[in-house]
DNA sequence: TATAAAATACCGACCATGTGGTTTCTTTGC
DNA sequence: GCAAAGAAACCACATGGTCGGTATTTTATA
């Protein structure tokens, strides 16, 4: 990203670059340090170039959080589209993509993480999480409704929890295989 | 808070409430609205007046985390202190400190909010956590350590978290009861 | 116990800097 | 040629932080 006017214009490619740094700057630093020079210089344009495509803070942090909603819903959709049984798929699906077993390694981008700690920060943004909860919830309510299920997936968001903020859990493969049997028979009958 | 100058000095108090007013503004309206006018506005005070306080804004949000903390913790000493069973008595005390019945009205202050708002936002105060976190683990590793009471205390933050954000939770109560029930009894044998 | 001294609590004006945002201009691509 | 992509210089302003002052409280001293 070296010449500066020379070179060619590729806005798709830059857009995605912005997103994709603002959203690493968020994890890694805070939201505070999510300016647009930080992001200019991350990316390697200059600030008016980020206002090109951006034209305000917030239309920037609500992209990278809707970007880091529809990563997440893409890879719940993938998961369950993969699962020949009906019952239950949405919350195992949910597992897989909330449960990194990714041990260490750089775990790729952690867009759930982009996620809650955008959301956790900011009303507005709560309010757009849990209104595409809630309809999720609502889509999924004929597969994956009954009260185990549910708390399966809570147990899975706080061991999302746990994780990003390094608590030790004691052996998460077992508890995410038990995670998975319970979604496999109905409990509640 | 009116006459300037005269009033009687109340350091202990003024302090309590700058503390309680930048976790209010936190938890309202985000960690980058905390700054110290805010804060002395909203307490009555001048900006040097916080400053004498606590003399930098990360000295203020450590304490405000450090607060928060120290709340929690006495909490879950003060249920565990009522629980006669010692068995699960940590999980017990966690969920009850953890999951609020209180329907709305008001939630009195949620602490527990202030904590992870600012955990989730921040890597260094996310460390204090983990180290905190670790230690009352392992502290109550004795009467604790199953892996089913840790998935009970991982469904508690699940709800806490849903809670916070605005999903719907079919039947909250029940839930809590069914997590209750489930650390009365050695389910891992 | 009276009083001087030192420390504390707090105010209010000030400053440097970074930030979000505007504008103007150049370059590229169609 | 024209619109989009992006550079570059600019501005207003809020914010974190400094500083010197004043009132009050505590401590030391006699």
């Amino acid at each position: 990203m070296e010449n500066a006017y020379k070179r060619k214009k590729q806005p798709e490619v830059i857009r995605r670059a912005l997103l994709d740094q603002a959203a690493r700057i968020t994890l890694e630093q805070g939201l505070s340090k999510v300016t647009f020079q930080a992001v200019a210089d991350a990316v390697g344009v200059t600030k008016g170039g980020v206002m090109h495509h951006f034209s305000t803070k917030n239309a920037l942090v609500l992209e990278v959080f809707n970007d880091a909603m529809a990563k997440f819903e893409a890879e719940v959709n993938a998961a369950m589209a993969d699962d020949p049984v009906k019952y239950g798929s949405f919350t195992r699906a949910y597992i897989d993509a909330t449960i990194s077993l990714g041990e260490q390694g750089q775990e790729e981008y952690d867009n759930q993480a982009t996620l809650y700690v955008l959301m956790l920060g900011d009303s507005e943004l709560r309010e757009l999480w849990a209104k595409w909860a809630n309809e999720q919830l609502k889509k999924h309510a004929a597969t994956d409704n009954t009260e185990t299920l549910c708390m399966v997936r809570l147990v899975a968001d706080g061991i999302w929890l746990s994780d990003f903020s390094g608590i030790d859990i004691a052996d998460k493969q077992s508890l995410r295989d038990r995670l998975i049997k319970m979604t496999q028979q109905d409990f509640d009958s």
